[in-house]
DNA sequence: ACAGAAACAAACATCACACCTTTCATGCTG
DNA sequence: CAGCATGAAAGGTGTGATGTTTGTTTCTGT
């Protein structure tokens, strides 16, 4: 028992290791591993060796086939959406195509989180709204960048989790995720613009006010600005 | 070999049917199973038990913790995205709940697609997005509603794909359920309206055209007639 | 020589059992 | 009453044996 001579790994580690070499395409869909394989290169157990591959296995990164032994599948077929894969693929070296979907998705998911916030949201909620876009404002203005971004991230995932969508409201984590990475992605000026906090503002506003249309408008306008960012 | 004297399973059952009584409610969050419990249940090893966990414990519907057991998760923790998540929501007692959230997701989705799809596709795109919508018109004036469906979903899947964006992509078989789903929950005449059809011709145009904004516009027109339906 | 059947073998699937580890609950002690 | 020691419950891990599927090879009959 014990351990062994092999690179011991801590348990979901392995999983860890193997999802974020796949979506590196450290392995070709298609290729094949065994378990007898991770056995040897983890230096684990069978049982530990099944666990990793089943969660991989139920992220799409792979199927096992008797016989045959653990298929790689194609990107297409991985679950894309699940927040074990997006870490994977923001971690892999094609980083930066990543971000770039998931800010897509981002784009396309808050014009209409903030109608149906607006069409939702509790008294608090909107009153948080409003203090949130306050807050934005002054951090903006004191250049506190890293508060700034705290301020911001707060705002979007009330906004996201006001409109009743629990599948918005999941992709919080994501946003908050590409808030945090435009300044490492170069997608941010150190200085947030006014244009950029008066749509905040108006967004909150139009929220508080109950104004569908309105809210979608102001977040437009947020997210022209995203948008022209990411053509650069 | 064998059997048991117990309701025996198939081997993706038991977490099929695990994940669809979390989801339904059958287990409130903080409830505790435990392995054990579900050797018994099932008639199976710890082994499969243990398998079975591990999908629904990368899903986020629970967690294990020693000396405790299994603990089932609130909903917010639970990959809402993830396509088996989704299919036990479509198949849980909030259908149609279900439904609505990924109506409002695909909705988001669309018009963001459509622009994309109308910077991005190559020109067998373009000629088979502009033959689909003619196929659609041809079908859903004659009123052959089966076919219509299927030229529809073709469409849809065909545009996410052409924006180049894997996570729109992977949004293709919610589309394809949400479309397929719309007559089961009366969301839909059963005679295209001719504004749909026109939206569709406009789409294709666009995106064949390479006209993002326009692409937009048109997808727009569709996705409101999906949202006032959505709010009867 | 070739087609089809049969035997083989590889790799996962499952089972049973033993032991480790963590953590909660209990109860004892000072 | 506080704090510590002890026990037990439940998952975590390791092992070896056996079942099952399926690709490959070999054999046999025509």
């Amino acid at each position: 028992m014990a351990n062994s001579s092999v690179a011991r790994v801590g348990r979901d580690a392995i999983s860890e290791t193997l999802g974020r070499e796949i979506v590196d395409g450290a392995h070709r869909p298609g290729a094949v591993l065994t378990l007898e394989s991770l056995q040897q290169r983890f230096g684990i157990s069978r049982t530990v060796a099944r666990d990793s591959v089943k969660v991989l296995e139920s992220h799409g990164l792979l199927y096992s086939k008797r016989r045959i032994g653990l298929v790689v599948t194609a990107a297409e077929h991985w679950d894309v959406m699940s927040p074990a894969v997006i870490g994977w693929r923001l971690a892999s070296a094609d980083a930066r195509g990543a971000f770039i979907e998931l800010t897509q998705l981002r784009i396309a998911v808050e014009t209409e989180a903030a109608a149906l916030a607006a069409a939702r949201r509790t008294e608090v909620q909107a009153h948080q709204m409003l203090d949130l876009a306050a807050t934005m404002r002054r951090l903006g203005e004191s250049e506190q960048l890293e508060e700034f971004i705290a301020a911001d991230i707060a705002f979007h995932r009330l906004m996201l989790e006001a409109g009743g969508n629990s599948m918005f409201a999941a992709l919080a984590d994501v946003v908050a995720e590409v808030l945090t990475g435009r300044t490492k992605h170069g997608l941010m000026p150190t200085r947030p613009m006014p244009e950029a906090l008066d749509a905040h503002d108006g967004v909150a506003r139009a929220i508080a006010g109950k104004d569908p249309r309105e809210a979608r408008r102001c977040m437009e306008v947020l997210v022209d600005e995203v948008r022209s960012a990411l053509e650069e």
